[in-house]
DNA sequence: GCCAACGTTGGC
DNA sequence: GCCAACGTTGGC
């Protein structure tokens, strides 16, 4: 089991969007990141992911599930781009902010710290554990 | 709304 | 293959 964090802007695509699509999921499209892109073709049916919100909100709300491998993206005729599907799980009691994220040393290292841009990206275990706790909710 | 950081594109 | 120009993202 490998962990992700997920990154969308709520005025475009929200935790609720998320949680109104129950189990059928969504296509997580539209990321035309290399990297980003190459983190999806990681990515194994149940693994599991955090939801966050960017912009105003700035915090992991949600922790949701991948239930499709990666496949050509749907929003675009370029080949170069795919996506995975992923289906809401839970949502975090608390939200973790990234004022949360930042100020607990053990997280210093965690992608969202070290590069914010990037849209899609690894969880480590360790991190995992230490935001479920942070935001009160069963890993 | 601004701006820094960074990824991508295209000309050479 | 380099690098300048440009576009996008996300934090503040």
């Amino acid at each position: 089991m490998t962990y992700w964090l997920f990154k969308s802007e709520p005025s475009v695509w929200s935790w609720d969007d998320q949680v109104a699509k129950g189990d059928q999921g969504e296509e997580w499209d539209g990321v035309r990141n290399y990297q980003a892109r190459n983190f999806m073709r990681d990515m194994k049916v149940g693994d599991q992911g955090f939801f966050y919100h960017s912009q105003s909100e700035k915090a992991v709300v949600g922790i949701v599930e991948v239930i499709a491998e990666a496949h050509p993206d749907s929003t675009t005729d370029d080949d170069r781009w795919d996506c995975v599907d992923i289906k809401a799980i839970r949502a975090l009691e608390t939200p973790v902010t990234l004022d949360m994220v930042k100020a607990d040393e053990r997280l210093s290292e965690m992608v969202l710290v070290r590069n914010a841009r990037l849209s899609v990206q690894p969880v480590t275990e360790a991190e995992w554990q230490i935001i479920c706790d942070l935001g009160k909710t069963k890993p």
